[in-house]
DNA sequence: ATAGTTCTGGACTGATTTGTCAAGAACCAC
DNA sequence: GTGGTTCTTGACAAATCAGTCCAGAACTAT
């Protein structure tokens, strides 16, 4: 009956993220955005509304993304729980070097340079957040379980730490410059973690391996 | 003999830099350069060249600014530098909400605009970086050397850290906007440094001051 | 006072911006 | 095939952008 879209719609979405993501909310202009989809500025308006709408879209899409590998890497048994906080600090740093033009955290960057004004940004940047604290949170609760990690003090505080700590390590990585540096960084921030005597037996065990 | 300018040129620094702080660098037009400083283009255009020029201008401005805050904040006595790596960390917090429009570290925020991009503005922020770095490093041997912070540990690499969190703090802050609870975040962050028992005392006796 | 110099404001240009629109291409159901 | 619908492309308009320029104002040294 129709003609059917000629592309996928994820897939550009994730192209348009990747540019928003290099020159940033202003400084992406709409042809910028066809170029890098390759699209026409039609089919953009009409699948995605505006450019503040296709942004959010693709924002929405990160962020979405962001909190299924949060869920992936801090869920599992407790006995591994404190391995996997160090994973997740590590990433922190790898994610930045991994990627070819040094991107870090999306949400990072627009609560820089849009939260201030942005209010649809804003709320999507408290919502990602408080659910990324949320899942720490289990994580820290997990390993205070397993008697890895000290449980006198408020998992809520440590897991607001452990993201405090998370989101230095992706900024300071990409102003650094710094890849070897940085990971020693993530591992001293870890090691900074009020571990038990058990807590630092399982962590030997687990880097030997 | 001639015309004196009628304006003071590091006032009018200081109006860029909060402009520019406020909507970022691709986001900031001359008609809003003009407007917060009260001056029309031909007179920005011949105190300090072009766009680019002028924010280069403002950003240094601010960053000698800032290394002086840190070379005072963090210079002084052995016996005291461990509070004053808690003080400087429990200030990357207030900075932010001090500010009336929760502004956060400059440096922090073009380095995630501009850094990629701009090779000008990565090596300014690179060189503030690495002068905070040894800055915070001195206090920390002088907090190694009156036996508040364990010894063993590279001083290098405590600064390393303690410069991570506070741009953590910073930048969490800005997104998450709960005052109290980053402060508690803060307070948090200094307690996880390896402070020796008498640093412990040596912290208990000057915040009950 | 006056002359000489510099500063100031705003008009102007050409390039770039976002968003719209219409004409034609592509596709599916029949 | 054919018709009807949707998709796609690029041209277009209005607004905004950075940067230039000039006429007039302001000031100082004499």
């Amino acid at each position: 009956m129709a003609r059917p879209p000629g592309f996928d719609r994820q897939q550009v979405l994730t192209a348009v993220e990747r540019q928003f993501r290099k020159t940033g909310y202003a400084g992406t202009s709409l042809d910028d955005l066809c170029a890098a989809t390759g699209l026409g500025r039609g089919s953009l308006y009409a699948a995605f509304g505006d450019k503040h709408s296709l942004f959010l879209a693709a924002f929405g899409s990160y962020c979405d993304r962001n909190e299924s590998f949060a869920t992936a890497a801090l869920g599992g048994p407790d006995d591994h729980a404190l391995e996997r906080l160090r994973c997740f600090l590590v990433s922190s740093v790898s994610t930045v070097f991994d990627d070819s033009d040094r991107l870090g955290c999306m949400a990072l960057k627009f609560a820089v340079e849009l939260a201030g004004e942005d209010e649809a940004v804003a709320t999507r940047i408290k919502q990602d957040l408080g659910l990324l604290q949320g899942m720490v949170r289990e994580c820290v609760e997990a390993a205070q379980r397993a008697g890895h990690l000290d449980p006198e003090i408020p998992a809520g505080e440590l897991a607001s730490l452990v993201v405090t700590m998370s989101r230095g390590l992706d900024v300071v990585s990409q102003a650094s410059g710094a890849e070897t540096a940085m990971q020693a960084v993530a591992e001293r921030a870890f090691a900074s973690l009020p571990l038990t005597a058990a807590g630092r037996r399982a962590i030997a065990v687990a880097v030997a391996v």
